[in-house]
DNA sequence: ACAGACTTTGCAACCGGTTGCAAACCTGCG
DNA sequence: CGCAGGTTTGCAACCGGTTGCAAAGTCTGT
C-alpha cells in the first residue's frame, strides 16, 4: 500500500540510489536532488520500510523482549521503562511472553526468525543459562535482574539480592526479634536463593536467634496469603518476617489482619522491591527498594554498547535500599 | 550469522526454490527431497528469515501493540493477555508506548515502517480518532477498550461504560443515599464521559437525590487521594461514591481513611475495573468488573478476521458486572 | 581554457527469501 | 511401448531496499 523507494525515484526523475541515499544519513547527496526526492516523496507519502533495508544493512532496530513476569505490578514499572529507553534510542521492542516455559529454544528461534539485533530478559527467576544460550546463538543479549557472577558470560545487570537479604536481617535484628523468618518466593528462582543466602547469613553472626524459613509457591499474593494461613495454622509464627517481595508481602499481610494479628505490633513485616503500590497509604509496607530504573537504564545502555561493537559481558551489580514505612515498628 | 536458504540449498545438492517449498505449507515437494532438505537444515541449524520472506509475501505477522497506559496496573493483564493471545496464534506484538503522546502520526509511521500486520490500539481514554487514522492510512486496526458507536469506522471493543455508570448508580440508590457523587477520571477520558452519562442519567429518574461530580487528573492512586483530600477539605463529602478506577479508589480510601472516615460505614465506595489487587483482603473494593479477558479475545480474533480479508469494521460492546466486597454496606 | 581534485550520480549486484512458468519426471493405462 | 495426466523441480524475475565502483559533473587555481 505504501509508496516504494522507486516510485519515488520515478516521479522525482532520478535514480533509485538517490532515493536511498537521500534517506540515508552521512551519504553523499546534492542540496538539490535531495529537494526534489523530498518533495516526490512528500507527495507520495513515502516510508522507508525497515526490514527491507535490514536485509542488507543487517539491522532491524528490533529487541527482543522476553519476560516470564505478567503478573507482578513491578512489571508494568519494568516495561514501562523498557519501552521508553527503547523508543527514545530509535529501539523497537518486540515482546516476548514466556507465559511459563522455561526453555529458551522457542524464544530464540522466534527472535532469530525475525533476526533482532538483541536481546532482553527481563526476569529475576530465569537460570543464567536461559541468557547464554541466546548469546551462544550469537544473539547479543542482557540479562536484566538476572544474577550476578564475577566472571559473566552474558552481560548482566543485576540487584545486589544477597546485600538485600542482609539488609532485611539487620533491621529485624534491630527490632530486637529473638524469632525471625524468611517467607521467599519459590525456591528455584536465583533472586529467592541469593536474598535467602545473605538473610541466614548475617543472622548467623548474633547468637540467640531462632531462625525459621518457608516458601511460598510463586511471587504473587495468593502464594503469600497461602503460605502465611499455613504458618498462622502450624501455630508457630516468628516475631519478624521477611517476605520475598512486595505482592508476597501483601498477601501475607491480609492473611495475618484476617486472624487479628496486628502488624507491626505483634509481627513486623519487611517486603521487597517497593513497587508504586506499597507506598499506598493504606498498605504503607516496609520494604527494600531496588533501583529498577537504573536497572533498566543500564540495560539499555548495554544493549547500546553492543550494537555498537563486540565487547566483552559485564555484570553490573546494583544496590538495595531500606524504605521504613509502617510494618516494621 | 544463521545460516541462508542458499547454502541449505547447497548442502542439499537441490534449488533454492526447493528449499523455499519445503518451509511453506502445502507447496509441492517430494517426501524424498523433503526428507534430503531437513537434514541439510538441520546440520546448518538453518531458520527461514521472516523478514524476508515478508518482502513477498507481504505479510510479517507483525502487530503493532499500542497503549498509553503503562501505570495502571489492570494494564499488566491486558498485556499478559495480549501478548500470549498473539503468540498463541503466531503473530507476534511489537510494543509501542505512547507515553503522553496523544498524536498518532508517529506511531502510525513507526509501524508502517516496520509493515506491521494489523494494529491494537488498547486504551479507554483515547479519542476515536487516534485508531481513525490507522484505518485511514490502510493499516488494519481494533481499537481495545475503546468507545462504542453505532456506525464504527474501525473494529472496536469495548465495554459498556453507559451500562457501568447506571449499575453504579443503582447500587448506590439501593444503599438508600440520597447524596451521590462521581469521583470521575479525566474529563477528556472517552471512558470518563460515558460512565458518568449512564451515572447521572440513571440518577435523574430517582427524586430528591443529591448528585455531584468531580474530576481526578488521571486514572490513578494519587490523583485518587489528591481529589478525595479537596474534597474532604472543602467539607461537603456525599454518601456514596462512584470512582472512574480501581486505582483511583484506592487512593480516595487511602484519602478518607487518613481523615478518619470509615468505609463503609460513613462513606461508601464503588471502583470500577476489578483489577486483581482489588480482590486482595486488605482492600476489599467493591468495584465493577470489566470482562477484559473477553474484550482481548475478541480482539485478537478480529485482528485474525482481518488478516484473512477486508471486512466491514464491526463493533463489540461487553457488558459490566458488580462485584460485591467491602466498600459498600 | 585546462588539469587535477573533489563531489554527485547511476549501474548493477546483492541481501534472503517467494513464485509463475515451463521443462523434466513420474504414474498408470491402452 | 507410447502417451495422457499429474507431480516435482529449477529458472529467473521479483519484493524494497543498499552499496562498491566507475562515470559524469563541478569547482578550483593557474
Amino acid at each position: 500500500m505504501p509508496a516504494t523507494l522507486k516510485e519515488v525515484a520515478v516521479l522525482a526523475g532520478v535514480s533509485r540510489s538517490a532515493v536511498s541515499r537521500c534517506f540515508t544519513e552521512g551519504a553523499s547527496i546534492s542540496p538539490a536532488t535531495r529537494a526534489k526526492i523530498l518533495k516526490a516523496a512528500d507527495q507520495l507519502g513515502y516510508r522507508p520500510n525497515a526490514l527491507a533495508s535490514s536485509l542488507t544493512t543487517g539491522r532491524t532496530k528490533l529487541i527482543g523482549l522476553i519476560s516470564d513476569n505478567f503478573h507482578n505490578p513491578i512489571f508494568l514499572e519494568v516495561f514501562d521503562h523498557f519501552t521508553r529507553g527503547l523508543q527514545s534510542r530509535g529501539l523497537r521492542p518486540l515482546l516476548v511472553n514466556l507465559s511459563g516455559e522455561t526453555d529458551p529454544a522457542n524464544s530464540l528461534r522466534l527472535l532469530q526468525q525475525y533476526s533482532v539485533d538483541a536481546a532482553i530478559v527481563a526476569s529475576s527467576t530465569l537460570p543464567v543459562s536461559f541468557a547464554e544460550s541466546f548469546a551462544a546463538a550469537g544473539v547479543p543479549v542482557v540479562h536484566s535482574f538476572g544474577r550476578h557472577t564475577a566472571r559473566p558470560k552474558v552481560n548482566t545487570v543485576g540487584i545486589d539480592n544477597q546485600e538485600a537479604g542482609r539488609l532485611a536481617a539487620k533491621a529485624l535484628l534491630a527490632r530486637g526479634y529473638a524469632k525471625i523468618a524468611m517467607l521467599a518466593g519459590p525456591e528455584s528462582a536465583t533472586s529467592t536463593q541469593d536474598r535467602l543466602y545473605g538473610f541466614l547469613n548475617e543472622l548467623k553472626s548474633t547468637s540467640g536467634i531462632e531462625v525459621t524459613t518457608s516458601f511460598a509457591s510463586a511471587y504473587s499474593y495468593d502464594a503469600g496469603y497461602a503460605e502465611m494461613s499455613r504458618l498462622i495454622a502450624a501455630g508457630s509464627l516468628a516475631e519478624g518476617y521477611f517476605c520475598g517481595d512486595d505482592v508476597l508481602s501483601i498477601g501475607t499481610l491480609a492473611a495475618l489482619q484476617e486472624h487479628g494479628i496486628s502488624v507491626p505490633k505483634d509481627v513486623g513485616l519487611i517486603g521487597f522491591n517497593d513497587m508504586a503500590m506499597s507506598r499506598w497509604g493504606n498498605i504503607a509496607l516496609t520494604t527494600i527498594r531496588q533501583p529498577i530504573d537504573d536497572v533498566v537504564r543500564l540495560s539499555v545502555e548495554m544493549v547500546e554498547a553492543m550494537l555498537a561493537g563486540p565487547r566483552e559481558p559485564k555484570a553490573h551489580l546494583l544496590p538495595c535500599e531500606l524504605i521504613e514505612r509502617k510494618t516494621l515498628p
